[in-house]
DNA sequence: CGTATTTGACCCGCGC
DNA sequence: GCGCGGGTCAAATACG
């Protein structure tokens, strides 16, 4: 009885103290993943489980000593049950500190292998630079230069060279990337929208040195004098080319099923003007952004006459001001869009007979948070590429398509998630890329306000301008490996699954990793627009964290 | 009364 | 050069 007693007095301490250094142990890690949760809400259970000290002390005081003996045996099987439930989490956490680690491990060698072979395509572009002769020797054929140089590498030897420089380049690059890991959620979340602010504006009323490349584009053909275009990072070829058309603004179009007159995405805007466009009976509304008086931002608004149900909502230019939170990540999203096209459009312009590509892309709808869009009811099965309504398409302005709209493309098959299509409409004087983001996958992974109904799919549609099949090559391959190594992680730890399940859980998981989500928005940056990504990348965190 | 929206007129680029 | 069409302006109107 009394050693009992003890035992339990003692366990009952134990389990306390063991509990706390627990709780700590899951405070320090808290940051660093969700997958931490659940832990902490087990350990809160055992904590409901377990008997109150203050009572268990008071208890010996008690008259009744009959009756707290088998309180005591109660007591005491609670307190063995908790343990096995305490060691249980444990062995569960660090089986998933393992996986975090595993994760890390391998998205740190598919980030160098995106290094890499951005260092490859630069070193050919030089390359082919110097073979060819200056850039003013081919003026309005520059592109098709540059598309030239580009499609010399292929993915396959960069393959090669990538697993050898591999490991070396990892080492080095370890110490930025585990400061990046501390940062814990918020690194998914920031990380991504460095990446995918690139070309979004510093909140500052006149743009510093600093500012993006697509600002700098964007801006030179409203306000700022041609002289004082570019002070980026971009090369003397691209710099002659946007001057040559100062006036040439990437637009960014977002189709997306909405009842309502315009989406909420998180702007103020201001309705100047309405038109009825040829070849839609809808209008089209003119918008502009009224957050800073002198902000040059515009979006056209207007209903597909195919289905008036989706909303086509087509921004141009960048804020020069601090958005709200829950603008930012539409206007990074739209901005990263317009900078890739930007990008690629000084690349490349005899891709066309290559046909487009798509990919998927699932977490990506993930980074275009704050719009509010409503769940599409089973979407008509349609071609996940179109052509931008009315005259975007064969205006001279660049288009990029987000559409958020179409159907899953077998997104349940992971062996379908790079699917390549043929290129279903003529090309146009610029190119129409159109991404969709579609509903891939169920709400659970995407936390975010229009998560749920924009889950995703994104089509990367290379119709003209770029060269995107190293991209997607790279990001296919990126995919491969990621979804490879995540699988077979994934099969040793959860053996009970079936095969299937597996596979759709380990490609949902990936997919929803920021990760991946982070190393594939840097592959296809780093390939499509690799140039001033470090200085406006700057910028875009500023501008997502004010 | 101030602000936002509407709407016809105007401007401008592009194609023929 | 002319017509077409997209985009913008600004006066008129609506709204809170």
């Amino acid at each position: 009885m009394e050693d009992a007693f003890e035992r339990s007095g003692h366990g009952g301490v134990d389990v306390v103290k063991e509990e706390k250094r627990v709780d700590d142990e899951n405070s320090d890690h808290h940051d660093g993943g969700g997958q931490y949760s659940r832990e902490v809400v087990l350990v809160q259970e055992v904590k409901n489980k377990m008997p109150p000290k203050e009572s268990e002390n008071s208890k010996p005081s008690s008259p009744n000593q009959m009756i707290s003996s088998p309180r005591r045996k109660e007591d005491q099987h609670q307190l063995e049950s908790a343990r096995a439930e305490m060691s249980q989490v444990r062995e569960e956490n660090q089986k998933l500190k393992m996986y975090l680690n595993q994760i890390m491990r391998d998205y740190r060698t598919l980030q160098m292998k995106f290094f890499d072979a951005v260092k490859q395509e630069d070193d050919n572009k030089k390359s082919a630079n110097a073979t060819k002769g200056s850039c003013r020797e081919i003026d309005q054929e520059s592109d098709e230069l540059v598309s030239l140089s580009l499609g010399r590498a292929t993915s396959d030897s960069k393959k090669l060279s990538l697993e050898d420089k591999n490991k070396s380049l990892a080492q080095v690059k370890d110490n930025t990337n585990d400061h990046k890991f501390e940062e814990g959620l918020g690194f998914g979340l920031d990380y991504k929208l460095e990446l995918l602010t690139s070309g979004t504006t510093e909140s500052l009323p006149n743009p510093s040195p600093d500012t993006s490349i697509e600002e700098a584009k964007e801006e030179a053909g409203e306000t700022w004098p041609p002289g004082i275009v570019k002070k980026t990072m971009r090369t003397s070829c691209d710099d002659e080319v946007s001057q040559q058309n100062p006036v040439k603004k990437a637009r960014v179009s977002v189709r997306a099923r909405c009842d309502t007159p315009t989406m909420n995405d998180g702007c103020q805007w201001r309705k100047y003007g309405q038109k009825i466009a040829k070849g839609n009976p809808c209008p089209r509304a003119y918008y502009r952004c009224t957050v800073a008086p002198s902000c040059p931002v515009r979006k056209q608004v207007q209903r597909c006459a195919e289905d008036m149900s989706i909303l086509v909502t087509t921004y141009e230019g960048t804020h020069n001001h601090p958005l709200p939170m829950s603008a930012t990540a539409m206007a990074s999203t739209t901005s990263a869009a317009a900078h890739m096209l930007l990008s690629g459009s000084s690349t490349s312009q005899n891709i066309s007979s290559h046909g487009s590509s798509s990919l998927t892309m699932a977490p990506m709808a993930a980074n275009l948070q704050g719009l509010s869009f409503y769940q599409s009811e089973a979407s008509k099965a349609r071609s996940p590429f179109y052509l931008p309504t009315t005259s975007f398409a064969s205006s001279s302005t660049p288009t990029i398509t987000l559409d958020l709209t179409s159907n899953p493309l077998s997104s349940s098959s992971s062996s379908s998630l790079f699917n390549r299509f043929p290129l279903q409409y003529p090309s146009t004087r610029f190119s129409s890329t159109s991404l969709s983001f579609n509903n891939s996958f169920e709400s659970s992974a995407l936390p975010l306000p229009w998560g749920s109904s924009n889950g995703g799919l994104m089509n990367y549609n290379t119709s003209q301008l770029f060269n995107k099949n190293q991209a997607l090559d790279l990001a296919k391959q990126a995919q491969e490996s990621y979804h490879q190594s995540y699988t077979q992680k994934n099969m040793s730890s959860l053996p009970q699954q079936a095969l299937p399940e597996s596979i759709a859980a380990a490609t949902k998981a990936i997919t929803a990793d920021p990760s991946f989500q982070s190393a594939l928005a840097a592959a296809l940056k780093s390939i499509i627009g690799n140039g001033g990504g470090g200085n406006s990348n700057q910028g875009g965190v500023d501008h997502f964290r004010n």
